[in-house]
RNA sequence: GGCGACGUACCCAAGUGGUUAAGGGGGAGGUCUGCAAAACCUCUAUUCAGCGGUUCGAAUCCGCUCGUCGCCUCCA
């Protein structure tokens, strides 16, 4: 395994040698549900996924933690908006998230836990900082991170804190703490908050201790690699390794890696501004969650990359490039000799493959030697040059490639028995030549959704999703 | 003001010192096919924001100029 990553720490690209030999620690800061996630939150998300699948597929033990944010500011805003509790809240976007992310086939992380059934985690790691000296209570039952302890403070995200900018900022913040920059890690119960009882008094944790605990919790006090969006580095990320190192006396992640913003638009996919798009936009215009998954994880996540309906379009194009090939090989039946070449073609591709995504996960090169060794299997799928056994070992293998993918084929689906019959009419209408039976065939048959291809080994048929226009 | 990323064809996007500047999409023409679709073939950047410099040689290194985006505050 050669695999590169460039980690923000040190803003280089740097071999990745896991703590524990053949095995992985990964965290990825999940979504907080108050809200459907949108597509660029997604983007992240897919992000570490591809990177979990390819260390997976690479032979690697990874443990993937996914964190779900189920109490925070504007959680508790919108419960109180709808006049609910915010478990009730929490549950319907939680849900909605897992729907999401599994339709585009995000792997399910190892572990997902909650902020909500992690304060026990929390307040151990808060009871260690103000222990140590660095968080100190303030009058409203707070406690605070005291920046000034921590020497460290501001390399990941290369601030000089003395430089930062104080401004508004100070006027509407509404705790009272020490220095400005100090950052809450548990906040004083107020009226109508949902509070906690517990050793270091009553209150609700802050936002990042909730990364802090909750990783460190199921992967230790030092683990690999640490995912997020670029958006994340400060504050977020910044201050959760202030305060893990601050409690534990280790140091916390190994590698961080952040993926570039989704953009439309030319700016950056945000639920403020409400530049955004969701899934179900995106499926409503009548794209599928795999040109989706595709258009999101098609190019390198250090880039930003920019989304719309041009980019969408083009991954529907892709993705049914690559299940057109899949069914033909699959279809594909043929008296010929073994192709003496095919070895070396996929072996090659394969190197280009784990080459592309060892340089930092650049997805495009990889892209580019799967279309490569798509368009020579077309060629000997119409030369008929493959035996029957090539065809399938060349489909097992994007089969293959496509465990770090995941964007060639639908889930396995099957055909109503309606549907199915008239395949087969049509079959028979065919054989002795009946072509306006065979044509009106089609017609109703595309009508109903499924597209008919006539090759040389037979009828193929395939759902149309994606939108023939945008 | 501080920090960082970036500007490659009609669109998206690789390439970061050396033969013909990946790949996908789109467009034009052609082949195959009962038709359709798919597939295949050919073409679609003598040029990499602009200007200087280093070098035998630069899209790739250096400098300047112009432009774009992000972070510094809740944010994937």
């Amino acid at each position: 395994m050669n695999l590169r990553l460039t980690n923000t720490l040190t803003g280089r690209a740097e071999p990745f040698v896991p703590l524990e030999p053949g095995r992985v620690g990964m965290y990825s800061c999940g979504p907080t549900v108050y809200a459907p996630a949108h597509v660029g939150n997604f983007r992240s998300f897919l992000f570490a996924d591809l990177l979990r699948r390819y260390l997976a597929w690479q032979g690697l033990a990874v443990t993937w933690v996914m964190n779900i944010t189920d109490v925070d500011d504007k959680i508790i805003r919108d419960a109180r908006r709808e006049g609910v509790e915010i478990g009730e809240l929490t549950a319907r976007y939680t849900a909605l998230f897992l729907e999401d992310a599994q339709r585009l086939r995000m792997t399910p992380p190892d572990v997902m836990p909650r902020a909500t059934e992690h304060v026990t985690d929390m307040v151990a790691l808060i009871e260690q900082l103000l222990a140590r000296g660095h968080a100190y209570r303030t009058g409203d039952g707070s406690i605070f991170f005291r920046i000034a302890s921590w020497p460290g403070y501001g390399r990941l995200a290369r601030l000089d804190p003395t430089q930062q900018r104080v401004g508004e900022r100070v006027e509407s913040d509404e705790y009272d703490k020490d220095d400005v920059r100090d950052f809450a890690v548990w906040k004083g119960p107020r009226e109508g908050e949902p509070s906690w009882e517990t050793a270091i008094g009553p209150g609700r944790p802050g936002w990042h201790v909730e990364c802090s605990a909750m990783s460190m919790r199921y992967l230790g006090p030092t683990f690999d690699i640490h995912t997020g969006g670029v958006d994340l580095v400060f504050p977020h990320h910044e201050d959760e390794i202030a305060q893990s190192e601050a409690a534990t006396g280790q140091p916390f992640v190994r590698t961080w890696l952040h993926c570039a913003h989704l953009q439309m638009g030319g700016e950056k996919m945000a639920k403020r501004t409400g530049n955004i798009e969701r899934p179900a936009d995106v499926y409503a215009r009548g794209y599928s969650p795999r040109a989706l998954r595709y258009a999101l994880i098609a190019a390198q996540y250090r880039a930003p990359l920019e989304f719309g309906d041009e980019s969408l379009r083009a991954a529907a194009s892709a993705v049914e490039r690559l299940a057109t090939v899949l069914a033909a090989l699959d279809a594909y039946r043929a008296d010929a000799a073994p192709d003496a070449t095919l070895p070396a073609l996929l072996e090659e591709t394969r190197g280009r493959f784990v080459d592309a995504l060892d340089d930092d996960l650049n997805v495009s090169p990889a892209l580019a030697a799967v279309f490569d060794l798509v368009r020579e299997l077309n060629r000997r799928i119409d030369a008929r040059a493959l035996s029957t056994e090539d065809a399938a070992t060349a489909a097992a293998f994007l089969r293959d490639l496509d465990r770090v993918l995941g964007i060639m084929e639908e889930e396995a689906e099957g055909l109503e028995a309606e549907l199915e019959a008239m395949l087969e009419e049509r079959a028979a209408a065919r054989a002795r030549r009946d072509w306006a039976t065979s044509d009106r065939l089609r017609d109703e048959l595309a009508g109903r959704g499924v597209l008919i291809e006539d090759t040389r080994d037979g009828q193929r048929w395939r759902r149309v999703v994606e939108a023939q226009r945008g």
